[in-house]
DNA sequence: TATGAATGAGAATTCATTCAT
DNA sequence: CATGAATGAATTCTCATTCAT
């Protein structure tokens, strides 16, 4: 009996996003390193071969984690930036946000050590900076905005972005390193950086 | 002249300088993960099977690196803390001491990997956290030296000198990422973050 | 007008001849090697784990392919020798259908392939043997009725035979590795071959 | 102590001779679909390991056999062209040296179902097809030789050729299928087919 | 029946490590 | 000590086969 194509369609889309769930999170507390396929399948709850009927390499579920992570960090930061508010109000939604998703976390980590990698192939790196330098850029328009609203120093609105991204996501390293959550809210070193 | 035996363990251990060197540089550009020990090997001009007169395995050699450049990090933070000075001044010299010294930053990604990944024992990623709470102690005498001299704003010395590390390594890490190198000296939003 | 049963019954059996004709195509081009159920699945234009609703493995498929398909060259040359003509005119006749049949020449090299390699168990290989004497054994009368006739060349007939039939299928091979057809009509160098 | 480096060489070069030796008796009676890299290894009697340190992978393997083969073939060819005598005798010296070096002989078999087959890339398959031809051509001198000496009929020489050659070869094949070689030399068959 | 997602045995390949020279 | 050939455990990846729908 042949069966719901619409319903397999979605079944497999799901099977799909549960892979890249289980590999992020896998990717991040082991390193790319030491991940195996088995390691992914296991956490995802699956046959290791089936991994294979969505992802035809390590490779490339490496890849798609990256730039599917990138191209949900962009859409996240373009809804950040078109929210109504001042500077300092997106960069709070952002980082609550960031917690939430956290997911968009782990996958900064995840990119870090893909550009610094040998594992993808040049071109893949290639689009992956192309990407982060989008993404850098769409970031960097918050920060303009606080400098047109008189409370962000002024200087090359790039530069300072790259600092505040850093920050914020290398206080979610802090854990793996075993090192303590921050106490005082990322917010209030971002904003003495930024700051007039 | 010294006898040959000396002169034997003199070579030896210079041997042994110049595959930590390679490897730490391959490990740096490559990733754990994409690392072959054939690959330290070459980078140091030797044949593999040389490799293995020095360091009994890969792991061996990881943690030689990681351990021995916690070591040398450590010993670089006593002087910067014994010299005189005031903290700003300290600061500055760490800094520049930094760029001179490119191993201990390139150590700083090596030990952030290591200590994520599966490579090394438990054990052993014990001991390297030790050693990085350690050293941390020890920078953060420098911010304790600025809060006192009454430079520095109040605060957790502990969370402040985690937070200015991250700065101070990550922007080494840039130049991987294929971003620039900050225009402005790294110190000047450094003081920004813990200044009054 | 047939009941359902009845009518079930002869769309399978089409549909098994519809994998066997796919299945031939297929190992004839691909080789024993490359070829995969899903290929055959494929060219049958029908799922790949309907394929099984028909044979129940892989294994199996290859053993019908061979096995059938020596049965109706089998069929084929009783009724060539029993068909009214002298020796000649039963290799034209041969030969003139073979170039119809396309399927019995791809046979031929799928057999070939089979007897060699270790795909097929023991006794499915001495069976094919068998076979392959038999057909060797039919086809040898109509050497021997030229022998007869006095037309053909005197000689072990069986071995006669044997060259016959090699340069006869192999001349269906050398479409495949891209050398042209033979001009001259290949039973021209067959009279040769077995001429006094 | 450092080794003898010419020595090494000549060891490498055996070894890869041994491996070539092995692979190529393994292909031919196994087929090449059921071929694996251990097989191969435990003919040649090392480690499987070992044999990727001479070919990158079974397909490099393969197409060593095949090419190296021809290459063989076409010395072996040109020898017997430039050997004195007239076309019959040179073809009786053909056939007697094929026996010789049957390593040529099973190479046949092996050539046709790599070009059958899908395992070899198409860059390599055109490959091993031009050499083909070359060696057709060149085979084809002794078949005009002994047209031009008035013994040969008359005829497209590449043709002719090409059947001789699939007689000559396929003689060889006869064992594999459990058919008695013939008991007539094959010379006499393929005089008669080449003769006035 | 028909479908293709899911499974896992098995083959290919990699690479740390050993060891004869 | 120095070298790189040899080994085989560990992984990646393929694909025949099963089975829920």
């Amino acid at each position: 009996m042949p069966r719901n194509a619409k319903r397999d369609q979605m079944v497999k889309e799901e099977r799909r996003r549960q892979i890249l769930q289980a590999a992020t999170s896998v990717f991040y507390h082991k390193g790319l390193a030491a991940v195996k396929m088995s390691d992914v399948a296991t956490e995802a709850g699956l046959s290791y071969g089936h991994v294979y009927n969505h992802f035809s390499s390590k490779q490339e579920l490496l890849a798609s984690i990256v730039l599917e992570g990138q191209e949900a960090y962009r859409r996240f930061l373009l809804q950040a930036i078109e929210s109504p508010g001042d500077a300092v109000s997106k960069l709070q939604r952002i980082i609550d946000q960031l917690f939430i998703h956290s997911n968009t976390a782990k996958t900064y980590w995840i990119v870090l050590q893909a550009q610094a990698s040998d594992i993808l192939p040049e071109d893949v790196k290639g689009e992956i900076k192309a990407r982060m330098l989008h993404n850098l850029d769409l970031f960097s328009r918050i920060i303009i905005q606080g400098q047109e609203e008189g409370r962000f120093a002024a200087g090359d609105a790039k530069e300072i972005t790259t600092i505040v991204i850093t920050l914020l996501h290398n206080s979610g390293l802090w854990e793996i390193r075993g090192l303590e959550s921050p106490k005082q809210p990322i917010l209030t070193y971002i904003l003495k950086l930024v700051s007039l």
